[in-house]
DNA sequence: GTCTTGCATGGGT
DNA sequence: AACCCATGCAAGA
């Protein structure tokens, strides 16, 4: 305890003001590193910029700024930042010099954020806000955007870089420590030279004279898929992650700060924004105190080396980073609606009361100017943001789910630019190494790969084809993999198979599971996930070839495999994994079969009708399959999802594909008594419990069948029920409990037990979605078992007949393969799922390295 | 029947 | 637990 003589008061640093400090507030930086503690009036006039005003007016130092005139007291550490010498003598104030120039420090001072407090609440957003109806249309001020980026504020870290640019040099990006050190020394000594941002002021857009000279703009006109660059570094943006550039990274993770907001992660000799500069100089960057504001680092612009080698290509024009965004399915579908993280709406855009919202125009790398209005919508207690109008935009730059857009500001107009990466050539966020900049796609993230298999295995079509939406859906996946990455976790895998699970596995989502190989050479480790047995990789797998299992007499199960040049149908062993494209002169197996010339082993007769148990009924109701040189239906790509679901059950057999060309479900015509089309129409009544129609009728057959199989499987395999969860357990005990039930019908027991998917108690919901119920949790009731259960159904019965539904059940369809992608990739994983604890008879896949 | 619009839902963070 | 946001969905055009 101690005595009152011994308590210090502390009083305001502000020797002019000497009040006694309850509690003290944060001024500016002491050379001694400490921070001035003020009374709550001088930290408000501080915060306000009107220190020195207040206090400091009949000091001396006052000088006039050469531009406006207006007073600033220059010999003063608090107002240090306020000005800039001026060449040829006297000052100039921060605005006026902001008006002409990027910033240079003051070289005759220290970097001002040596002594600068961390940005003063208060200052933040005093900043422009009177945003115009259409951004970019005039002159508009930009809101102080806060630091969403960061959460911790360094203010010694928290320098900005204005870079020397000349437009006769396109000097290399700052990549290595030899020039960052020369940059840094150069940015302390002021040696910099300003650079006229004149261009900035012509009649034309910034973006204008970024076409005329940009390298990275070599064409005109429509975005174009031979534009590679453009395709790839639709804008690039002037920042650079810290995880892209490694040699900067030395730098960045000592002298910027972790968590870098974009400005501070520019590296190259990139140009910024001298509003920017300003706000920063003033000690008004866009540190951000409050923690709640903090955007999630996905949204944190990025580059790779290779943009930013393209932004530095012409360093005549200034752009700062906003924000960026994958596209959502939602987002690049047709809807047009773009999702905007609220953080960056309400950081980035205009302020908007009301859900109308305004207009914002939006610049393209082409210059060309679109027009989004910007909205939101109330949800819960919130806002959620939109952009509308995206869609043609969206097309413009032939961007997909998965792809990134990004959003930067060009010069002190603050011209809202919108820029995009491909999904392809989106950098790794959160890996240290980027891949997209050693162009080593096997380098990527298994999400990526997945990402990129979806887009162009499962979603071949072009955007703005009438197939949007079945891209929507293949899409999803992607965003799947991402929401749902945790599950399986970081590592890649790939399901065990066993040998004797080749012959049969059942369809969708194992039988996708299936196109996926292990990679060549490589070793697997195994995990047991959700009671479902993986093989572990760390490398991204192939995208495997799928082939038809035949049981060829009692003793001997085959695989036939079709060659991709001549079509024939070779012979290959059971345990045989074939690489995505296959021909004759592979088959190491035989031979004598490893010329395409080499006859075929068995007459197309012979072969079909080995194969007509698995095939028959699909080829018959496989409107659209093609039909290959030997007669052998063959379907084409991964159409066979959607045409797999309307397989029985029990007969079929994975008839091999190639992964080209369309993936739309034939057209059904009339009279087609397929399940799809015996679908009622959207919106039409819901089947009942006892309803005998044909679809309801198949449901329970396969349902029963699917029951069945787990009994049998069960007494059978009792390895498999150590392997799963108790949560499968429960349900499968369940269904057992249910199945003995004497009283209950057929009916009432698939009632019972589609309950567990369906919020329609006590009848089949024959409308219910599968994908819906895909959503159910891992951990939910129905979790685990569900695929499997899935299976038993492997459709959704209320889809519909017409071209549009027949879009819908190709994407819900797709869907199922992309949850198999969900399961089997994320951003960090790959996995294939391991068939050895399936039903032996199950259904089929292959596998082999390649 | 299709598209648009606005809100609701629910998984993920 | 609260919030975010991707997506579903129904009402209206």
């Amino acid at each position: 305890m101690s005595s009152p003589s011994t308590t210090v008061t502390r009083v305001c640093f502000n020797s002019i003001c000497n009040n006694v400090l309850s509690p003290p507030r944060r001024g500016w930086r002491r050379r001694t590193g400490e921070f001035a503690d003020l009374c709550d009036r001088c930290a408000s006039a501080y915060e306000e910029g009107k220190f020195c005003e207040t206090f400091h007016l009949s000091a001396s130092g006052w000088r006039c700024c050469e531009s406006c005139a207006k007073q600033i007291h220059c010999g003063c550490i608090v107002s240090f930042h306020l000005f800039v010498l001026l060449d040829g003598g006297g000052i100039e104030c921060i605005t006026c010099t902001r008006k002409s120039f990027i910033l240079t420090p003051n070289p005759a001072w220290p970097p001002p954020s040596l002594f600068l407090p961390a940005q003063p609440e208060r200052n933040k957003d005093h900043s422009a806000k009177n945003w115009s109806h259409l951004a970019g249309s005039g002159p508009v001020p930009w809101r102080q955007a806060p630091n969403l980026f960061s959460s911790i504020v360094q203010p010694e870290l928290q320098q900005r870089v204005p870079v020397e640019a000349s437009n006769k040099h396109h000097t290399n990006l700052v990549l290595d420590n030899k020039k960052l050190s020369d940059f840094s020394g150069r940015f302390l000594n002021g040696a910099l030279k300003l650079r006229s941002a004149e261009s900035l002021e012509k009649g034309k857009a910034g973006m204008d004279e970024l076409e005329q000279s940009n390298h990275c703009i070599n064409q005109k006109g429509n975005f174009s898929k031979n534009d590679e660059s453009m395709l790839k570094y639709g804008l690039a943006m002037p920042s650079v992650s810290p995880y892209e550039v490694n040699d900067l990274t030395k730098l960045s993770k000592t002298h910027l700060p972790l968590s870098t907001p974009p400005e501070l992660e520019f590296g190259g000799n990139c140009v910024f924004d001298p509003s920017n500069e300003a706000q920063l100089r003033n000690g008004m960057g866009r540190g951000d105190n409050r923690p709640k504001g903090q955007l999630l680092s996905r949204y944190s612009p990025r580059l790779t080396a290779p943009e930013l080698q393209h932004i530095s290509a012409d360093p005549n024009y200034v752009i700062t980073p906003l924000f960026e965004k994958m596209l959502s399915a939602s987002d690049a579908g047709r809807i047009g609606r773009l999702v905007l993280p609220k953080k960056c709406a309400e950081a980035y855009f205009p302020p908007i009361s009301h859900p109308e919202g305004l207009p914002l125009k939006v610049q393209d790398l082409q210059g060309k100017e679109w027009v989004f209005q910007f909205r939101f919508w109330p949800n819960n207690s919130s806002r959620m943001y939109v952009l509308e109008g995206v869609t043609p935009c969206i097309q413009a730059m032939q961007l997909q789910a998965g792809d990134i857009v990004t959003f930067s500001r060009l010069g002190r107009e603050g011209k809202l630019i919108m820029g995009f990466r491909k999904a392809s050539n989106a950098p790794n966020k959160g890996n240290e190494t980027d891949n997209a900049i050693n162009g080593d796609a096997k380098k990527c993230k298994a999400g990526e790969i997945v990402s990129m298999v979806n887009a162009d295995l499962v979603n071949p079509a072009s955007p703005g084809s009438k197939n949007d939406k079945s891209e929507q859906a293949g899409d999803k996946s992607s965003s799947r993999i991402r929401r749902k990455k945790n599950a399986l976790g970081p590592k890649i895998k790939r399901k065990k198979t066993g040998d004797g699970d080749l012959i049969e596995l059942k369809l969708t989502w194992e039988d996708a599971q299936a196109l996926i190989r292990p990679p060549t050479n490589h070793i697997p480790s195994m995990v047991i996930i959700q009671g479902i047995e993986f093989e572990e990789y760390e490398v991204e797998p192939v995208i495997g070839r799928p082939t038809f299992f035949v049981k060829n007499g009692i003793s001997e199960n085959v695989q036939w495999a079709q060659c991709d040049e001549c079509f024939k149908w070779r012979k290959i062993p059971i345990d045989a994994l074939l690489p995505s494209r296959w021909t004759c002169s592979e088959n190491l197996w035989y031979p004598q079969r490893s010329l395409c010339s080499a006859p075929q082993e068995l007459e197309t007769k012979h072969l079909e009708e080995l194969l007509s148990r698995n095939i028959n009924a699909a080829s018959k109701k496989m409107k659209g399959a093609k039909q290959d040189p030997n007669g052998i239906q063959v379907v084409d790509g991964l159409d066979r999802l959607p045409n797999l679901a309307i397989l029985e059950e029990g007969e079929m057999m994975v008839p091999a594909t190639t992964t080209q060309e369309t993936t739309k479900h034939p057209r059904h015509k009339v009279g087609c008594t397929c399940i799809v089309c015996s679908q009622p129409p959207s919106g039409g009544p819901r089947h009942k419990q006892n309803c005998e129609c044909t679809v309801c009728q198949t449901v329970k057959r396969r349902f029963q069948t699917f029951m069945l199989r787990r009994e049998k499987n069960k007494s059978d395999t009792e390895v498999e029920t150590d392997t799963r969860t108790d949560q499968q357990q429960s349900i499968d005990e369940d269904i057992n409990d249910k199945s003995g039930d004497k009283v209950a019908t057929e009916e009432e027991e698939i009632g019972k037990m589609i309950c567990h998917i369906s919020p329609l108690k006590g009848q089949i919901d024959l409308n219910s979605q599968p994908d819906k119920d895909e959503e159910l949790s891992p951990g939910s009731e129905f979790g685990n078992s569900r695929k499997t259960i899935e299976d038993g159904f492997g459709f959704d019965p209320n889809m519909k007949v017409n071209d549009n539904n027949n879009s819908r059940n190709r994407n819900m369809n797709r869907e199922k393969m992309g949850s198999v992608e969900e399961a089997v990739g994320n951003e960090t994983t790959n996995r294939r799922m391991s068939f050895g604890t399936f039903p032996e008879n199950a259904s089929s896949a292959t596998s082999t390295p390649q």
